[in-house]
DNA sequence: GCCAACGTTGGC
DNA sequence: GCCAACGTTGGC
């Protein structure tokens, strides 16, 4: 199963709004970057995420889950571009903060640092057990 | 608030 | 189809 990274300023939409969307979940919207929407097209049902809050805060928050699969997102005049439907799973113990991330050589590949500005990622599968051993601390 | 990185746009 | 200009993201 594949794991992946999403980005968003909590002042936009946070963690705690996500959790308060419950079991149906939200669509996962405004990504109108290529790449974001070619790992949109790869999740499948099932597939777990980090949240992450970009701006402030700055660190990992919690894990949520691909509840439906990509399909076209409607606030996109274009018709290009896609979304899925994202459930809060759990928060994590302890963020793991970019600071954290960028300090740990182990993380040096990780596309939170390499590539920044991206904001619907792919984590590996050491990625995604490294931080959450982190977040165990 | 600044600015680097980077994607997109538009003139040629 | 190239590439300079521009806009946006996001860390600092």
């Amino acid at each position: 199963m594949a794991h992946w990274l999403y980005k968003s300023e909590p002042f936009k939409w946070s963690w705690e709004m996500q959790v308060k969307a419950g079991a149906k979940g939200t669509h996962w919207d405004g990504v109108r970057n290529h790449s974001a929407k070619l790992n949109l097209l790869a999740m499948k049902l099932g597939d777990q995420g980090f949240f992450y809050h970009s701006n402030e805060g700055k660190e990992i928050v919690g894990i949520v889950e691909v509840i439906r699969e990509a399909y076209p997102d409607p606030s996109d005049p274009t018709g290009k571009f896609v979304m899925v439907d994202l459930k809060a799973v759990k928060p994590l113990k302890h963020p793991v903060s970019l600071a954290t991330i960028k300090g740990d050589p182990r993380f040096a590949e990780m596309a939170l640092i390499k590539f920044s500005r991206l904001s619907v990622q792919p984590v590996t599968d050491a990625e995604w057990d490294m931080v959450l051993a982190l977040a165990q601390g």
